[in-house]
DNA sequence: CAGAATCCAAGGGGATACTG
DNA sequence: CAGTATCCCCTTGGATTCTG
């Protein structure tokens, strides 16, 4: 500790430290990409069968195109998915899943699984809590 | 389809209607409390002891008193952890972590073992990508 | 000690318009 | 068809101040 800090400045600094060092943990890094609504939803459409830029923004009807293209190029760029341009008039793009992001598929199901098992038990105690702590 | 609607009308109707399948989806609900930072920070930390309110502050390095209470609010409610006070001067306030948010852990743990064993090969794509397209 | 309440800045993401 | 570029709103969350 440096006795020239006041209080904030070291609060401050201890801060901007841990902001590293969760920005560096893997399984952080991880949750933050999952956490990104569409992520999943691409992954998982992408893992039932190969799909083209026009069929996933059909499939998955709230996406706006800029999140759809965003979220693509995430996917492409961590090696979740392949990009496959055909030079065609119009041209036609094709994404299909790797194996590295058909495994990451395994961890969606793993949340998956906890959630039909165990949901309705969070949703009822939140029931209860509200009860028992005043609804309005 | 509802003739007397516009294009955008019932582009919008579907966006909700999907907003709403989502907002139901059991998995899409714990993924949204999972991506929540402090929830799985929160929820760890418990998960090795019980803590009172300044211990899980000063554990969790980063975290606002207005986050780290929200958090705990949040677990609380959802039955994912117990708060316990004791109406001593000053009060006393112990969180500990029930079985439910113990078998969420096990959820978190799948997440982190696939970062563990995944992540540095995203890395890697990623950084191939970057370099393909173009650092800068 | 363990919060509650208020204020406010930053950025994520939708809507829209345009392009090769 | 498969995007890119821009504007702009609205939520999220930090800092600060006050309380039982």
């Amino acid at each position: 500790m440096n006795p020239t800090m006041t209080a904030a400045q070291s609060r401050a600094q201890a801060k901007q430290e841990y902001d590293a060092y969760l920005a560096a943990c893997p399984s952080r890094r991880l949750l933050d990409r999952l956490s990104d609504k569409w992520i999943t939803l691409v992954l998982s459409a992408l893992g039932e069968q190969d799909m083209r830029y026009s069929e996933l923004s059909r499939r998955i009807a709230g996406v706006s195109q800029k999140m759809l293209t965003q979220t693509l190029r995430q996917l492409e760029r961590d090696g979740l998915v392949t990009r496959t341009v055909t030079p065609s008039v119009p041209v036609q793009v094709d994404y299909a899943i790797t194996g590295l992001g058909r495994s990451l598929l395994t961890v969606v199901h793993g949340i998956k699984e906890w959630a039909e098992e165990h949901m309705d038990e969070v949703e009822r105690r939140r029931a209860a809590f509200d009860e028992a702590h005043g609804t309005g």
